[in-house]
DNA sequence: CCAATACATTCATAAACACGAATATATAAT
DNA sequence: ATTATATATTCGTGTTTATGAATGTATTGG
């Protein structure tokens, strides 16, 4: 059971798939719009969405070309909340330059 | 922010240290306690226990021959809790072949 | 001072991880 | 079928981690 737990913490051990945790944490995003919050490359991001895959802690849904994901069963939100505090509420903002269907959306519902 | 957290779950991942802390979650105990409880060598608990120290995961106190160990701050006991559930309410029992002050105490107590 | 006890550190090596670069796969549109 | 798009995987190499063995340090008692 240790080592279990063990290796989701070796997953969480690392700042760019705990900063992607946290952006789960406020609900369900596609690969495209994590890899525009991050500003990193998309294979970086993929790298790092497969150690959190396999460790267990996100969970996938495919939809045509895009894959979402989010945060997997019961345990692991507690957990982050354990660490970062509480989510922040906010408002739902588009994300600059990202071509989510979801921040495309946004954006036409703003104006 | 998420660096920090990160270092401390690299420190948290690995299933002896995980269990030392959960072993501290019932409270103070001394380094020949841990090594009887664990059943390894006195070298590797102290490595590990090196690593807890300086992930801030653990603090301690030194009296005489002896250092004792317990969770360090408010933070890390809740993060132990979101994974491996609350602590079981257990009477306190002397472990077999402990020299350390409190299991002779213990040993005392129960005759 | 010398020895014993409790704990900590250093060192060496094997395994695991990080990450850039390149490449692969799956779906949708034409 | 071809092409474009979104995402995933593989590979190579440099860095970090795991752990046994050996050794060091601090405190206490004689």
């Amino acid at each position: 059971m240790y080592e279990e737990w063990a290796a989701r913490c070796r997953a969480l051990g690392h700042p760019a798939r705990l900063q992607i945790l946290d952006l789960l944490r406020r609900g369900e995003v596609c690969v495209c719009h994590i890899v525009v919050v991050m500003g990193k490359r998309q294979a970086y991001i993929s790298q790092q969405l497969m150690v959190l895959r396999e460790a267990g802690l996100v969970a996938t849904r495919k939809e045509g070309l895009r894959v979402f994901y989010r945060l997997a069963d019961g345990h692991v939100e507690p957990l982050l909340g354990a660490m970062l505090g509480p989510v922040p509420a906010e408002a739902p903002e588009p994300l600059e330059g990202c071509p989510c269907p979801r921040c495309a959306h946004l954006r036409k519902a703003a104006r």
